[in-house]
DNA sequence: CTTTCGCGAATTTTT
DNA sequence: TTCGCGAAAG
């Protein structure tokens, strides 16, 4: 009986191996069931990647491993989503369910680690994650706190300098201050400071999140090991984009069975800048040696003109490897080249595109636009409004920028770590309850003098003598408020759910009242968004903790605090919901790992794409391409690529060249549009740009009556070369020439015959 | 203490 | 164009 049982679970184990390799290439099988040892995948553009990532998890169960021995890592919540969504599919057939298994995003698994071993780890169990904005004002801070001048350290460069540092797992003790130049003992000394201020707050940057966990598995041989003999297997997804610190958590995270399987594309990195590091990929082998290297070179997703024209493109790298891709898709159509007048008939024809696409069947959420800075939406967006085309912006972390709703946060922050300064400096007046500059200086003078954090300060009011008691007042009734919410959030009298207790907290704050009193637009907007909050703290769900299956219910302040690492860990690309019947529009990079049958990319311009901020450098510029490269490969059936020669930029309008990277693809595999007429087709000055072309008649002021032979667009604006009749050829700038079209009425070419 | 105004600087990409 | 900061007014 129990035999039988044996036997047939042992059947139905073959029958769903079988399931899981039968529709897959060679290379994709060898990929899924090499289950022992290192594993190094080379996975082009729509090669099948989440595919033989997820069916190789399945195997892997299939095989008795326990799901819990699993560990599959991420850069994006929506890339681990989806990991578990495919993986689940694909168990539920055979009734098995994916309990048990990690998978998740680098960082939030890195968070969940620090909160498991604070000790070890050195950090506070609640400690808060600082996003771009709450670092931006830390960094500001210690600027000033190491006597430096704000005007030339801006956080923006600082906070890079100190990523950098974190990201090659340099401490502020460890950075080499003592020697070195001024900027290095400078940036030692902020570094330094900027520390000291997220410790005393209880906060890690994102940077922390990887440098904490990678130290404390460097340091300490106990969490190493006891981690290592959980996971058993590690996946590590876009392993291009890890850097130094990923790294050295991998390596650690991998025993002595060394079954680790990565999964990237070198030509697919594009975070350089954020300190990936491309040699990670490119020497693996060597990291680990004997491994096993699978190439998977069939594309599934594109037809041949795109494949073959970013194949084009992107062999330039010197990077480059050389690899051969393929698909059997067929040709397709070309891959289309336009330029335009300016950015709003760029958008206008981009919109025109899709209309027609969507009339010949396509829904509108298989079309995307894709451009390199997010300023780049405002126009299309615009179009897209006007046309009644349903669209959204893939911009999920704009939201929670808002300052209405960090204010928000700020308070639930203050609940969960009464440490957190940097949310307590921001809301402690917001809306406006008399605690003003000077009273917020006494009180740091005093926090100062005792060595006590601002929070701790406050606590202690009554001790601050210099305050009015005015202020004092205030803060008084501001501390009890807060205290009051964390008493009711942590089991205090009253039960609420995380909604209600998100909308009595802003409610009480004074944040709603400060809004509803005026009627301004805005003002209308911010309360929306407001109620936008609450409605997302109630379809929010805890992840499930894998560990105890009857895991007791969360407390209101334990719910506060994991969601509020959940919304500091979205990314941009999470938003992307593809039950939603709306055109996409995002930036190059919040677009990997996605693809759609119909892509437009706008603004191919030199200093666009690619950024002009990499057009010195041979490196970055690479990483444009392959930034390109990475836009090309999301069609799977159609793609478009435009410029405007003219651009308005933070107001001012410059005249553009197109990106020298369409010059960089095949002939044979393109269809440019945008070859004869410069202008587009609503000209300049009034003239009909039809006119403007080669074998028009023209009147100049002094050369008097000629014929345009060539029109260039150029850097300084276009040219044309005309033949004047009796000055011969003359190059001139159109914009500038005061040319006059003359009607063929009076064409004097008549009986003359000029050589075209 | 709060609000408003004007000036200057700046945005590449994001976990 | 938009944001953020500092100064000046209310």
């Amino acid at each position: 009986m129990v035999e039988n049982q044996i036997k047939n679970t042992m059947d139905q184990m073959e029958e769903s191996m079988q399931e899981l390799t039968r529709d897959l290439t060679e290379a994709q099988i060898e990929a899924v069931t090499t289950t022992s040892g290192p594993l190094l995948v080379l996975a082009g553009p729509g090669s099948g990647k989440t595919t033989v990532v997820t069916r190789r998890i399945a195997w892997l169960l299939a095989q008795g491993i326990p799901s819990w021995q699993l560990l599959a890592l991420t850069f994006t919540n929506k890339a681990a989503g989806e990991m578990r969504d495919r993986v689940q599919s694909l168990l539920s057939e055979t009734g098995q369910d994916q309990r048990g298994l990690t998978i998740m995003t680098f960082h939030g698994f890195c968070a969940r680690l620090l909160r498991q071993h604070a000790e070890d780890a050195n950090v506070s169990p609640n400690f808060t994650i600082y996003d771009t904005t709450d670092r931006r004002a830390a960094l500001k801070q210690a600027v000033r706190n190491a006597g430096l001048d704000s005007s030339n350290w801006t956080p923006a460069s600082v906070g890079e300098a100190i990523s950098n540092c974190k990201n090659q797992l340099m401490t502020a003790e460890t950075h080499d201050s003592g020697s070195g130049d001024f900027y290095t003992r400078s940036i030692g000394r902020v570094y330094k400071e900027y520390q000291t201020i997220l410790t005393r707050n209880d906060a890690v940057d994102f940077d922390d999140l990887l440098l904490k966990v990678a130290l404390m598995l460097r340091d300490n041989e106990a969490v190493r090991t006891s981690l290592q003999e959980r996971f058993q297997y590690l996946m590590i997804d876009e392993y291009q984009d890890t850097n130094q610190a990923q790294f050295v958590i991998a390596s650690a995270l991998v025993g002595p069975q060394r079954n680790i399987c990565v999964v990237g594309d070198p030509d697919q990195s594009i975070y350089g800048w954020r300190g990936a590091d491309i040699t990670n990929i490119l020497d693996f082998e060597d990291q680990f040696q004997s491994a096993k290297v699978v190439s998977l070179g069939r594309n599934f997703r594109s037809t041949g003109h795109i494949v073959d024209a970013s194949a084009n493109l992107i062999q330039r790298n010197t990077s480059h490897r050389e690899r051969t891709l393929h698909t059997e898709l067929g040709e397709g159509e070309k891959v289309a080249v336009a330029g335009s007048v300016d950015e709003h008939e760029e958008a206008q024809e981009i919109v025109h595109g899709f209309r027609q696409r969507f009339i010949e069947g396509t829904p509108w959420r298989e079309m995307a636009v894709l451009y390199r800075i997010n300023s780049m939406s405002r126009v299309l967006e615009q179009k897209f409004r006007d046309a009644q085309i349903p669209y959204v912006v893939a911009r999920g972390t704009a939201f929670y920028e808002r300052a209405e709703i960090k204010d928000a946060l700020s308070y639930l922050r203050m609940v969960v770590n009464p440490r957190d300064d940097v949310a307590m400096r921001r809301v402690i007046n917001t809306p406006p309850r008399g605690i003003g500059k000077t009273s917020l200086d006494r009180l740091e003078k005093h926090a100062i003098l005792n060595r006590l954090g601002l929070g701790e300060a406050l606590d202690q009011v009554e001790e601050v003598p210099s305050l009015t008691a005015r202020a004092r007042t205030s803060m008084k009734r501001f501390i009890e408020m807060v205290a009051r919410w964390r008493f009711d959030a942590d089991g205090g009298s009253l039960v609420l759910d995380l909604p209600d207790f998100v909308s009595k907290v802003i409610k009480e704050s004074g944040l709603e009242k400060a809004f509803r009193t005026s009627s301004s637009e805005e003002d209308i907007a911010r309360l929306e968004n407001l109620d936008e909050l609450v409605t997302a703290a109630a379809e929010w769900t805890p992840p499930s903790e894998d560990e105890s299956e009857e895991a007791e219910p969360l407390t209101i302040l334990q719910q506060i605090a994991a969601w509020l690492e959940s919304i500091a860990l979205v990314s941009d690309a999470d938003m992307v919901d593809p039950e939603n019947g709306t055109v996409t529009l995002m930036s190059l990079h919040a677009a990997k790992g996605l693809e759609f049958d119909v892509v437009a990319i706008a603004g191919l311009e030199q200093g666009l794409l690619p950024h002009s901020r990499a057009l010195e450098d041979d490196v970055e510029r690479e990483e444009e391409r392959r930034l390109f490269y990475v836009g090309m490969t999301r069609a799977r059936r159609i793609l478009r690529l435009s410029y405007a020669h003219r651009r308005t930029v933070r107001g001012i309008t410059e005249r553009t060249m197109a990106s020298q990277f369409l010059d960089e693809l095949p002939a044979e595999s393109m269809d440019r549009q945008d070859t004869t007429d410069p202008w587009g087709s609503t000209g300049v000055k009034g003239v009909s740009v039809a006119d403007w072309q080669v074998g028009a008649t023209v009147r100049h002021p002094t050369f008097g009556l000629g014929m345009i032979r060539r029109v260039v667009p150029r850097p300084r604006g276009t040219t044309a070369t005309i033949e004047f009749v009796e000055y011969g050829h003359r190059t001139l700038l159109v914009a500038q020439a005061n040319l006059e079209i003359v009607s063929p009425d009076e064409h004097p070419w008549e009986g003359i015959d000029i050589p075209i």
